[in-house]
DNA sequence: GCGACAG
DNA sequence: ATCTTGTCGC
């Protein structure tokens, strides 16, 4: 799937500019659903760090697409570079964006849906990893972070598909989800072109087994494996 | 002003 | 995120 993601030709070197560019992209992100019809192939998305011989540090992005119906691998790619941004809590899609976009550069098919670490729409500006990965990719995304970041909810109830929305300065930016009976919920939120609902609908699938849905698990694995 | 703060 | 062993429980 090459040219998805752009030839990063301005990366902000503040704070301050990051933060414009996100304010500058978030209109683009869209929030309409229901999203994909028929997804046949979906992608997990996850980054893992490794300091760096001589300081800094490394960012290995790791892809692994799952057929959507029998979850079994259709695809995968890694990449490992040099961190180009700080953490910084509220910025941290600039830390992970790059060796992603190059991990998705080197898939043979294209995703019909990603699943990525991190909150979309549940966002200090609303627009956290998961809308920038859809407004650059212009692919469907959805936010599955495993702790609340900004806003309030209520707890869920104790069995799996049970959920609580996430409100945020008055907003519903997302779900906490249970996707096991008992176990913490998933905080759930739109990325770009896939409604809250059916993002949730997706991420309950796609969680059979475990707290985390398995494409992101794959992901996960495959990023510290490598790194 | 102080602390908290996705990964 | 990462640093880290065993251990309590289903």
């Amino acid at each position: 799937m090459r040219h998805l993601g752009r030839p990063a030709p301005e990366w902000p070197e503040t704070a301050v500019e990051a933060e414009e560019i996100q304010e500058r992209l978030r209109p683009l992100a869209d929030l309409s659903g229901p999203g994909p019809r028929d997804v046949r192939l979906v992608a997990g998305l996850d980054v893992a760090y490794t300091p760096a011989e001589g300081g800094g540090e490394l960012v290995t992005g790791a892809v692994v697409v799952l057929d959507a119906a029998t979850l079994e691998v259709a695809g995968q790619a890694v990449v490992t570079e040099r961190a180009r941004f700080p953490y910084v809590p509220g910025l941290f899609a600039f830390r992970e964006l790059p060796p992603l976009l190059a991990a998705l550069d080197r898939l043979d098919a294209v995703p019909d849906l990603l699943l990525c670490d991190g909150h979309g729409l549940a966002h200090p500006r609303r627009f956290g990893l998961a809308c920038h990965l859809g407004v650059l990719t212009g692919l469907p995304v959805i936010g599955v972070a495993k702790t609340l970041f900004v806003g309030e909810h209520g707890e869920p109830g104790r069995e799996r598909g049970a959920y609580a929305p996430v409100v945020h300065e008055g907003d519903v930016v997302g779900r906490a989800l249970r996707t096991q009976d008992g176990v913490r919920p998933v905080y759930v939120s739109q990325g770009h072109r896939v409604g809250l609902d059916e993002a949730c609908e997706h991420v309950l699938r796609l969680a059979p087994a475990y707290r985390l849905p398995e494409p992101i698990r794959r992901a996960d694995h495959l990023s510290r494996h490598r790194s």
